[in-house]
DNA sequence: CAATAGATCATCT
DNA sequence: GATGATCTATTGC
């Protein structure tokens, strides 16, 4: 199928990018699910972004090409998948915060145990990487070519989105970089 | 049902 | 040695 996003989908404003990936499907190791809230990361002045102090050897993805994962343990037990956005040398990416399953359902099961319902199967940053089996060894995977793929599921519909402050940060929690669909 | 503490490790100071 | 873009289990009404 090549309703895979094109690179340049990813090389424009991180924000649009965050936007744009709403009701996208996430494609990885034998599942997929809807893509139902993001998180925008933007360089410089957002403290709470891990590039805000520049590059590091973790941080360099983001300050690289565009269309890459981003994939950080935090917390010492989850990781959390990022997409890189903004062309290459410029920091921003995109948190996936939360997905709805649409394939491999059962397979997410297997791998999360500990989820009784299926609502709870990936929606939230650490457990979305659990349920559809991402780790560190994707950091730096290409997304439009690769294991891990986002894919346009519904051409030319519209979703009404809904902007929020984000969360789970301590730092710029305020700003209003947090988007999901209003459906949920 | 709401609030709180604990788990656990890569990365940076 | 401190910190963190989290999740889950447990406790208390």
């Amino acid at each position: 199928m090549d309703d895979i996003l094109p690179r340049a989908f990813y090389n424009q404003p991180t924000v649009d990018v965050a936007r744009g990936l709403l009701g996208k499907l996430l494609v990885h190791g034998g599942t997929a699910g809807t893509i139902v809230e993001t998180e925008a990361y933007l360089g410089g002045d957002d403290l709470a972004s891990h590039s805000a102090r520049g590059i590091t050897p973790r941080t360099r993805v983001i300050f690289g090409p565009p269309g890459h994962a981003y994939v950080y343990l935090n917390y010492g037990i989850h990781e959390c998948l990022n997409i890189v956005a903004e062309q290459e040398g410029a920091a921003g990416c995109v948190l996936i915060r939360a997905i709805e399953p649409v394939c491999g359902i059962e397979l997410m099961r297997e791998r999360r145990p500990g989820a009784r319902k299926d609502r709870d199967l990936a929606s939230g940053p650490g457990k979305l990487t659990a349920a559809m089996g991402i780790t560190r060894a994707l950091n730096g995977a290409d997304v439009t070519r690769g294991p891990l793929t986002v894919r346009d599921r519904a051409p030319g519909r519209k979703f009404e989105i809904v902007t929020t402050p984000r969360i789970g940060i301590t730092k710029c929690a305020d700003w209003p970089l947090r988007y999901l669909l209003k459906s949920h």
